[in-house]
Parts: C-alpha cells; structure tokens; sequence
DNA sequence: GTTAGGG
DNA sequence: CCCTAAC
C-alpha cells in the first residue's frame, strides 16, 4: 500500500470499521455518545510498562525527573528535596532552567515493590505545615522589599521583581518517613475513576477493528509506540500495576515543587507515615493539577459570579502553629504588603459596613488581601479566598475555615456569628476605615482564622489572619475595599502590569507525545480529544484536550507541507502520514455519517 | 464542560 | 497556546 500523503486519501479497499454510536460523544459540537462508555487502556498499559523499565533503570538519574520542571504523580516519591539555599537564591524559574542539575541530596532510591499496597498521596506526603509567621520586621511598611518566605528562608526580595517572584511561591510538602510502601499509580484493568469509566468493549473491538483495516496502523504494535524512552511522554501515561517502594536515602527535609498526584490512589499501609508537625491524624486529600502550581498559572480574577463554594471543609485543626514551632527559631512572614498604590485603586466604600481584613499568610500570595464586610457569610469568605487563590494557583482549589481550631461548617453564618471579626475591645487596632467608617476592632494577632487552601499537591495551611497587631503594620495600611464584599484586588493590577494573565510555559510535544497522539486518535477519531485526552493523556496535566487538537491540527497541516518548511523537532515520515491516513479516514467518516 | 475553529 | 462561539 502507497501512503498518499493527502488529504483525499481515498479509501478503496479500506474497510470502514463501524463505530458504536454509543461511542460518541455528548458534549460539545461533536458527534454524540452515551453516557458510560468505556474505552480500552491498551495504550497507558503499554507505555506503563515502559515507565517501569526507565523507572528502574534510571530513577537514580533524576535529570529526566526535572525536565521542565514538570512534576507528575510520581515526582511526589521522586522529587527530591531542593535545599534551602538554592530555593532562595535561585532565580525564577525559566523552562529549562536548572533542570540539568543534578542534586546528590535529592535522590531517592526507587524500587519494585511486588506486594501491592495502596497509599494515599496524602500519606505518603506529609504537608509541611509550617505556617509563616507575621514578622513585624519584615512586614514592607517603607521598605522597598517585599518580605519573601520560601521554605523557612526570609529573602528581601526588591518589589519590583514581584512578577518573578511569583513563579518562585510555592507550596511545601515534606516526605517525613524513611519508607514508603504502596501503589504509585494504579490503572490498567482497573478503570480509575477519572479514565476508567470510559473503558468500553465496543471501543475496544472497534480500535482493533481499525487497527486490522487501517494499512497504516496495523503494522504498529503497542511496543513501537512506546519504545520511546521519553519521561515527558511517560508522564502522560498511566503505568501499570506496579508496586513500588520509595525510600528516601536523605534526610527528611522540606522541597518544594508541584507534585502531581490526582489520580494516584495511595492508601497508608503499614503508618509508617506521619505528619510532618504530627498535630493530627488526619489527613487532607488532593487533587486537580500539578501544573497549577508550575509553571506558574495565572488567571484571570473574576469579581463576580463567585466559583462555587466548596462544601469540603478539611480536618486539620491545628494548622496555625506559632513561631516556635518553627525548626531554626526565626520569624516568618508571607504577609505581603500592599503598595500605597493599591489605596488609589480602592473603591466605592461604604460607611455602613465593618470589614474584617483577611491576608493569607501560611504560604506567600504576594498580591492578596481580602476585604470582607463582617457581615458576609463564612461561604462568602470561601468563596473569596478561593477566587483569590485560584487567580495564583490555578483552580481546583478549596478552601476550608477554622476558626481557633473549630470548623466552620456552616456557610451560611457571617464572620460575626462565626466569631471571626469578633473581640472588639481586645488591644486589637482598628485598622480599617480611613474614611470614618464603624472601625473594624479585630481580635488579638494570636486569634486566628485558620483555613486551608487545598490544591492537588496538599493541603496547604492557609492561615486567615485577622490580625490587627502592630506587627500586621501591612495589613494596617490596607484601605477600605468599600462595598464590594468580595474584592480580592491583585497588587499586580496595581503595579501597572496589566497583563494578568500569564501564557503558559510552551512545550513543544515530544515524538513519543506525538506517536500517542496519533494512536489515540486512530482509535478514538478526530473529534473526541476528551477521550483522547483520557485515553492517552490522562496524566499529562499539562496537556489539556484542547491542546491535543491544537497538537493535532498542527500535525495535520504539518504533515502537508513539505519538509522543507517544518520546524521544530522533526517528527518522522511514518507518524505524518498515519497524521494524514487517521485524519482522511475520520473526515471521510464524519461526512459519511452526516449523509446517513 | 467539550468541540471546533480563528487568532 | 489563547480565546470563545456554539453546543
């Protein structure tokens, strides 16, 4: 057979496997499909074993591991600890950027572990909770600087290079024990809750139906198509049932990153794991998305139409802990100030409300204060909190308040009723109201708002603090945000970037990505890339459906220029023309279908 | 939320 | 990659 590397590929003697309708989709403009479809796994379950073999024969090379500084499920065992110095030190992070260095502390050992246990990401993490401390002395006022807390490092850090600093925030999470047992990813034969759903027999019998009257596919066996020793292919990739057991040759100590661990079903087997600050047993799930914490994902601010609250409201009762706590003694702040510019962008206040001033201090959100009318509900607060943070986190974030250890679980309660801008009469200043408003007495510094911002990676202590002491001097300054009881006003707006939304980092698709790109597609057709991105993706967070028709598109018109005019990684002749044959072989259905 | 398609 | 109309 002759490839014909057009687009009117014709399809004599290509017999047209029938597709179940009940194989497509619902959504979207696409052809529809019913609910509860299935799709195989054939593809995840080859590449997984794949992933074992570069597990096993290069997890003590962690260069691969750092590779864009993209962090996967697995990178939550893997990733090692960045120390302390370099973290502080390091310039933002560009692509590629340091990703070629090498650590000798931050490797860990990787080993097959054939008994199968589970443990939950959350187990096997244990959230550092170390809270920053509001820190008087490092709290801007006049200085220049912005107070930058990373990992217990105080950095004075110029306000002008806010925008970098950005990319530099992260959440912590520390691997406290030695040993860690369980199933780093459970998957093939097993549909995951996210995947296997769409695991379906038909489909199945249909791709081999495809594979077995495609002239260009059936020659490809699942080995060839991943016999690329890619990582970045194999993040996408869901691996096999392997079992594994992670032990960390150094010493426990903080690292920061963003681990990526939907998906990943761990379970505790042997409590072995601890907290790091052992305050409870409990244990705060994740979930959503690595890349929500790099590369660094800004998003729009929305100053309405609030995301939904989250009813989740996380176990930990003892998220703040006091500086004491803290390993080396020194005081902490994440508290960011906010520029006297930000005054200027104030508006529309009301004299008739208190407002409680929240800032988020657990963990740096440089350009985040939240003025919330006393009034406002507990949900309310959520739900600001979270738009806030979404805006630097990325979604998928939720937000649970405790007030001195209690939970908060009524939504519908305000500040008040919730004793969070209560004890008006403690020596608490009265910070808000510069235009003779009721002033707002705030409780003592020591009084905390305590909630947690909930990302794929932990549960971060997110600490809402209400304090009004001295040493909140940032928040002091902080004007009457007026009426709009939801504002969360970002200090980038202020500092004339007007851009606040951030492109993603560009990662170009590795041959691997694309080789299972276009099985995916041949499988699953041109108009699915839901399911394509389920099938084949479905742990390459960075990779969204509509980037894999982005991809795709690309391929496609990649494929009918000729090679002369290709740029980028050359993508070979084979996979162009299976681009060409898969793409004419689906157009031609859909028309075909269309005229049924 | 997905898909399709322009930018 | 982004954006967004259309679904």
């Amino acid at each position: 057979m002759v490839l014909q590397r057009t687009s009117d590929y014709r399809f004599s003697g290509y017999q047209v496997p029938e597709v179940p309708r009940a194989c497509r989709s619902t959504r979207g403009r696409g052809p529809t499909r019913k609910s509860g479809q299935n799709h195989s796994f054939d593809i995840l379950a080859s590449v997984a074993g794949k992933l074992l073999e570069k597990y096993d024969n290069s997890l003590h090379s962690d260069a691969s591991i750092r590779k864009n500084q993209h962090y996967t499920c697995d990178d939550i065992v893997l990733m090692k600890e960045v120390d302390e110095e370099r973290l502080s030190n390091e310039k933002p992070l560009e692509p590629g950027n340091s990703s070629e260095e090498t650590n000798e502390k931050q490797m860990l050992t990787f080993e097959i572990n054939p008994t199968s246990k589970d443990l939950s990401p959350s187990e096997i993490m244990n959230y550092d909770e170390k809270l920053t401390i509001l820190d008087s002395k490092n709290c801007f006022g006049d200085s220049p600087y912005f107070s930058d807390t990373i990992e217990g490092k105080v950095q004075g850090v110029p306000s002008s290079k806010l925008d970098a600093e950005l990319t530099e925030t992260r959440s912590s999470i520390s691997i406290k024990d030695e040993i860690i047992t369980g199933d780093l990813m459970k998957l093939e034969g097993e549909p995951s809750k996210s995947a296997g759903s769409r695991n379906d027999d038909a489909q199945d019998s249909f791709s081999k139906d495809f594979k077995n009257h495609c002239p260009f596919t059936s020659h490809i066996t699942d080995e060839q198509l991943v016999s690329r020793d890619d990582y970045e292919s194999c993040l996408g990739l869901p691996m096999g049932n392997a079992n594994r057991r992670i032990k960390k040759t150094s010493e426990t100590k903080d690292w920061i990153g963003a681990p990526d661990v939907k998906d990943c079903d761990y379970r505790r087997t042997d409590g072995k794991v601890k907290e790091v600050y052992d305050d409870d047993e409990k244990t705060c799930y994740t979930q959503e998305k690595c890349q929500k914490i790099y590369p660094f994902k800004k998003r729009k601010f929305f100053y309405h139409d609030p995301l939904p609250t989250s009813n989740r409201v996380f176990n930990r009762d003892d998220a703040f802990v006091s500086p004491d706590k803290r390993t080396d003694g020194k005081c902490y702040t994440s508290a960011i100030g906010v520029s006297s510019s930000m005054a200027a962008q104030q508006v529309g206040h009301n004299s008739n409300e208190c407002n409680v001033k929240l800032s988020i201090k657990s963990f740096k959100v440089p350009e985040l204060f939240i003025d919330i009318p006393t009034n406002a509900t507990v949900g309310s607060l959520k739900r600001t909190v979270m738009e806030a943070m979404t805006s630097i986190l990325g979604d998928g974030l939720h937000v649970g308040i405790l007030v001195q250890g209690k939970k908060v679980r009524d939504d519908n309660k305000t500040l008040i009723q919730t004793g969070i801008s209560q004890d008006s009469n403690r020596r608490s200043t009265c910070l808000t109201s510069q235009q003779g408003s009721s002033n707002v007495s705030l409780r003592p510094p020591m009084k905390h708002l305590n909630g947690f911002v909930e990302n794929n990676v932990s549960a971060v202590p997110t600490t809402l603090s209400t304090s009004t002491s001295p040493e909140s001097k940032a928040l002091v300054t902080v004007p009457e945000f007026g009426m709009e009881a939801l504002a969360v006003v970002p200090l980038r707006r202020k500092l004339g970037h007007h851009e606040c939304v951030q492109r993603r980092i560009r990662r170009p698709f590795t041959v691997s990505e694309v080789e299972a790109l276009v099985r995916a597609v041949e499988k699953l057709g041109t108009g699915r890339w839901r399911d394509v991105k389920f099938h084949a993706f479905d742990n390459a967070k960075h990779r969204t459906y509509v980037d894999l028709k982005d991809k795709w598109k690309t391929l496609v018109h990649t494929a009918r220029i000729s090679p002369q005019q290709r740029r980028g990684e050359p993508v070979p002749q084979e996979l162009l023309d299976r681009v060409l044959a898969a793409q004419a072989y689906w157009l031609h259905r859909q028309s075909k279908h269309r005229v049924d």
